[in-house]
DNA sequence: ATTAAAGTATGTTTTTTAACATTATTTCTA
DNA sequence: TAGAAATAATGTTAAAAAACATACTTTAAT
């Protein structure tokens, strides 16, 4: 069983592009060292204070990135999918993780050990390179996040959420059903506001035919709307 | 007289240590090809849109950086005083600004171009790892940054960002007045409020005892008090 | 030196948002 | 499958923050 899932995972440089870009003894090298870690639905990946030891790297599933504020309330940083990876931001930065990381579905992970990647970057220029970019794109996102959940009103911050997700994820087969189901209380964490906002709103946005929900399942009927709110705020 | 200023002013790699790891031929190499901008206070060193064409280092003054958010309103995401980098966040992403950088008093840069710097890096893995660290580190102070401009209310990040303005500047010589005179409208859009609320919040925090003012400078009584205030939110 | 402009200070009003309360519904688990 | 726990839905109230208005003060420019 352990076996036929094994089988069914890509390889971590089919997984991860970027690792493509090694010779191919570091990726002999990269490939005698990671593991391969199962994670179930709401299993805990690292909590905050821990030290980062390794980089992840999903294989499948999505993981849940959140941090804790005033009074423990929570904020959803970001939800990282297939071929994302996570982990790495408190690592290079030598500190403890800030963050706690959940599984939002079972999920499996590559984990490579800090030395490793530290070493391969090291010895190559294009890794380093990766990084350094995809880093800076993270920081870009991070600060526009910054002021659109500060700046924007409780509509335009949750048709911001709504948007991300749906260019993050997509739509089902239906061709408007947002491919991940988040709980009310998930989505409020994403855009800064308390869950009866979250579902107020969202009820309100399916009163003006911007959205139509079943459930956790929620249809986007007028996206550009639904742009429009998100933009103006 | 601009010969004076040239002497007075520290070598780049006084200036940024990092540049001490450079190999000679690459410090020859850097040298013989950064230029030396000045500019006058409110000047601006580049706006939203401008694609970067080169890495800034702040070898006097400060420089503020700021966005416009919803309806144009500015937010400072930071100031960068001597030693510091910045532009490297657009460059390494590839994107045009999302910030706009002007001088808040009159300001010395070395500017280096983006070919020099990416050649540095390529050949450099001290370089390219000191950037990979550096921006760790920036994201993780913009996470951090994100949840207290939510979460915190007004004197919390008002508190917030006097703090940061002393751990940034430090006092001046009475050991209590912080050593950056920021006009009310900037400490606001440092901390996510309007003018009034800043100037409001300011006043209460006197009659406090947490903070006496005479005019833009700022004494703080109470440091401790500021710091519960800023940490409980 | 005078005037305009920018910045500061506060009071009042309105809007937005969170907090709370109650009920219904779904999901999980023993 | 019953019962508990989590989630969802809404109405009501309270608090926080923005918007607005006005007056005063400092700074900069002519």
């Amino acid at each position: 069983m352990a076996k036929k899932y094994e089988e069914e995972l890509k390889s971590i440089e089919e997984i991860n592009e970027v690792f493509k870009r090694l010779t191919p003894e570091q990726l002999v090298y990269l490939k005698q060292n990671y593991e391969i870690l199962r994670f179930r639905k709401n299993e805990m990946v690292y909590t905050e204070g821990d030290t980062p030891t390794h980089i992840y790297c999903v294989a499948k599933g999505k993981v849940k990135i959140f941090k804790r504020g005033v009074g423990n309330r929570t904020q959803i940083m970001r939800m990282v999918g297939p071929s994302e990876s996570f982990a790495y931001r408190a690592m290079f930065a030598e500190e403890n993780f800030v963050t706690c990381a959940t599984a939002f579905e079972p999920t499996v992970i590559y984990s490579i050990p800090r030395e490793v990647i530290r070493n391969l970057i090291a010895h190559n220029a294009d890794l380093a390179w990766h990084f350094i970019h995809k880093l800076s794109v993270d920081l870009g996102i991070a600060d526009a996040r910054a002021v659109s959940l500060t700046q924007k009103h409780i509509r335009g911050r949750l048709a911001e959420s709504l948007i991300f997700l749906r260019d993050s994820y997509g739509y089902e087969e239906d061709g408007a059903t947002i491919s991940i189901y988040l709980s009310r209380e998930d989505l409020a964490s994403m855009s800064n506001m308390t869950t009866s906002n979250a579902i107020r709103t969202l009820s309100q946005f399916c009163v003006d035919k911007i959205l139509a929900m079943d459930g956790r399942k929620i249809k986007i009927i007028d996206e550009d709307q639904l742009r429009r709110i998100s933009k103006i705020g």
